[in-house]
Formats: structure tokens, sequence, C-alpha cells
DNA sequence: AGGGTTAAGTTCCTTAAGGGAACCCCGAGT
DNA sequence: ACTCGGGGTTCCCTTAAGGAACTTAACCCT
């Protein structure tokens, strides 16, 4: 299948799917994130062959989205989201909303989030870093940055 | 290759990743939000093979998040937003953001956002839609559903 | 009317990636 | 010494992506 790398394209969105882009791997990431660190747990919940999940444990630790680390004198080892792999729950979050809103049907909302700082049930929304506003697709202008012609590190 | 489909699961994460989880999808959805709606300029910004970029458009088209529609009197189509897929433009700019964060190096972001609302050269921050307070993967605690045992529509 | 042009696909072949089952390794416990 | 269990590796089969060539349907020009 040879598939194309998104990582020479001067686009942090192309080269975000280069980390997480692969199939299974925002799952993989979901269930790390809710507690399941285990090779054998993250099979046995996702279903996914063995030897793709090595592969996405494996390219996901080497983008230090993972962090692999032994919890045994035996050869034990579990995944933790580094502070690069937690940022990326942002995404989670976000496609969360938007498959309770677009995909959920009549039965609603399979998962709640409760926000700490409020207690109530809420889910995440996007606003500017600058001015608090609301910040949405329409909402932008894109401008070309310094990075543009970049020769994609 | 047979990948597994992720619809049957009780996740909106999954749901959501079978909308647009395939490879090119959500790069063709950056390029349709930019203004690039044709087959020819697709192809020829992204480099994609045609029969998948045919494959992508079909399904995006199926599930609603584009739009194929006549510009001209002869056999030309184009394709643009939908309501529920101008929706998904935020987790685009969530992986922007987190890309620029991590991802461009000294060079730094490729392309800025310029919030209309301020003005200003800004990114998006996750913030609850109750409260206010920015809210992260680690601000929340996640609470079964109405739609846990959700037989996936 | 005939020939060329262009957007938007379709077809066909090759190669590589996912699925799935079986197998392996290593340290502990008994 | 022998079994157990987590964490992989190996193998074969099927299917999807890459890529180039081919097709179709209107329009345009002479």
């Amino acid at each position: 299948m040879q598939r194309t790398s998104f990582s020479g394209m001067a686009c942090s969105i192309a080269r975000t799917l280069d980390v997480i882009g692969e199939p299974w791997s925002p799952l993989i990431l979901r269930d790390v994130w809710v507690g399941m660190n285990r090779f054998e747990q993250l099979q046995a919940d996702l279903g996914i062959s063995r030897k793709v999940l090595t592969e996405r444990l494996n390219h996901l630790v080497e983008q230090g989205v993972l962090e692999r680390r032994p919890y045994d004198r035996r050869p034990r080892y579990e995944y933790v989201l580094t502070r690069k792999g937690a940022e990326l729950v942002d995404l989670l979050m976000v496609m969360k909303g938007w498959g309770d809103r677009w995909l959920a049907g009549e039965a609603g909302p399979p998962v709640l989030y409760r926000h700490h700082a409020c207690g109530e049930i809420a889910d995440v929304e996007l606003r500017c870093d600058h001015c608090g506003e609301p910040m949405r697709a329409d909402d932008v202008d894109l401008l070309p940055g310094p990075g543009v012609a970049g020769t994609a590190t």
C-alpha cells in the first residue's frame, strides 16, 4: 500500500497526521488516557491485531507521545501519556463532541464529561487564546507564517 | 487489508474516525475549507491517487460532510463543506495548534490564523461550554452517558 | 462538421499494509 | 522441573493505496 508520508508538507495538520493519523492510533490514545496502559488490555479492548498494536505503540513512543516503562521486575511494560501526548487528548475531546452532535442519534452520547472546575456535565468549545471569543472555521483568515517554505524537519 | 470498521463501538471518537479517519480525508477537508473545491485542484495539490481521491470524496459526500454540486452545464462538479463538515474544521484547527507547538521546529508555524473578532494572530484554546474555564485532558471525569449500550445506529 | 481541449472520473496492475492465528521468550510462583 | 502470563514476533492471506493509462461528455475553434 506504501502510504504516502505527509511529513514533507509545510502544514501542521499533515504533520500531526503523521504522528496519529494511522488507523487505531487515536483509539489507542483514548484507551491509554482512560487508564488502559498495558498491551494485553489494549489488545483485548480494541480487538486490534497484535502485530499492528506493536507497530502503533512503537511509533507513538518514537514520536514522544507515549512513554513505555517497566512496572515489574519481570519484563512487563506499561504505556503512559507524555505531556506531548496529553495535549493530543484535546483532539480526542473535540472529536467526541462532534461525534456526539452528529452521530450519536436518539440514544445520545455514550460518554459524558464532568468538568472539574464547575462540576457540571459539559463539552469543549473552541475559543481564541487571545481575546477569549469563540473561534471557529468561519472566524479566521489564513496567513502565511514563518515556516511556510520550511523544509520539514 | 480489510480495515476494521469502528462504527460499531459505542464511542463518539471511534464513530468520528469512521467518517474522517481514512488516510487523506482530513487533508481533503482542509483543502476544501481553504477554497480548493474541484477534483483536479485537490488531486494536484495533494498528489493523491485519483482513484483514492474519488473514493474519499464519495465517502465524505455520503457522510454528509461535503456536498457535490455542478458548477457548469458541462459535467463539472465542485465540493463544498456542509454545516456538518464545517464543524469538523474545529478538529483541523486543533490539529494545527498541536502541530505548531510540537512539530514546527525552529521555522515556526507554516500558517497563522487571524481571528476576525479581535483582529489578532491567535490560536484556538479549549474551554468548557458551561463555565468558560479551560477544559483539557486532566480537567474532566468520564461518566457513562445515555448512549452507552447503544447499538450504534 | 471535425478535431482539440478540459474536468472528472474509471480501469488495471503492482506493492505494501492490515487481519488473524500460531508461536516464542522470560522471569515468577509452586 | 514445570507451568503461567504478559508482551511481543512470525507467518500467510487479503485488501487497500500508488500510479499511469484510458474514457466520457460537453464546449470551443476553424
